[in-house]
DNA sequence: GTATTTGCAAATGATTTGCAGTGCT
DNA sequence: AGCACTGCAAATCATTTGCAAATAC
């Protein structure tokens, strides 16, 4: 599916702009504010930050985007999908997604205190496979 | 063991104010800047913004607080224990700790990945008991 | 045609910095 | 005594708001 009928179903106008950020999210996995607007200037010389905030809101709020919150960094988003976990490395700031099976501490968390749980945030951090060895 | 001692053995002066900040995390469980720096102003009515923050960064850069980060809202800041899972409720904004296996699903996000991994940020939010009725 | 969105400029909010004075050890 | 810490004021950085012009549908 293209990213103008993605966002019409999420009764967001398909703009130019908004299927840039959109491609952006998707070529860079997990991307920043700043970087965002460095990136997309490329394509949109003319937008404005203020642009760039007011669609990463609406994407959020409408589900199509989420947002994610790191430890000593700035909040990165990406096309949502499937709960999963994101590696930090302290050391040379990689970030990657790592596919592991939430669902059932999700379902222990949920039995234990009565939630319904519906989104997931979770960053582990630590060294790389390549900065533990100049570590 | 007292607040004055454990400062002192991560390198941290024993100021009275410091001690503040350590008592209030441990009553609250975990307290943003903004409300921190209401409470801290009922001891320390001359305290500035500054010192808290001065404060804040050095205690998480010496281990003895770990910052946690929280979708839609303010960085919070707890005393470092085990790692452990966090609930927040979307509509009420409860924010509980949750004792979990986190153990592993970290080994297992470890071993797929080869990062040696040592902290964890980890959000479930939803809904809690209370506002699934009303909801 | 209408409602939404864009981009600008200005306002607001959050965090950091420099520095002189104070306090911990 | 010496170095780290505090509190103030100012600077910086991040995010939001209001509004007129442009655009999606």
């Amino acid at each position: 599916m293209n990213y103008e009928t993605l966002l019409r179903e999420h009764n967001l106008k398909a703009t130019p702009q908004r299927v840039g950020i959109l491609t952006l999210m998707h070529n860079y996995g997990h991307i920043n504010v700043e970087d965002m607007f460095l990136q997309i200037k490329e394509n949109f010389p003319s937008i404005s930050l203020a642009t760039l905030y007011k669609n990463i809101h609406a994407m959020v709020k409408s589900g199509l985007v989420t947002e994610v919150k790191v430890p000593q960094h700035k909040s990165k988003y990406e096309l949502t999908k499937e709960p999963h976990a994101h590696l930090l490395c302290d050391k040379c700031d990689e970030f990657l997604d790592i596919a592991c099976d939430l669902e059932s501490l999700m379902n222990q968390a949920g039995m234990m205190s009565g939630y319904k749980l519906q989104n997931t945030n979770l960053v582990f951090s630590g060294l790389c496979k390549e900065c533990q060895k100049s570590a």
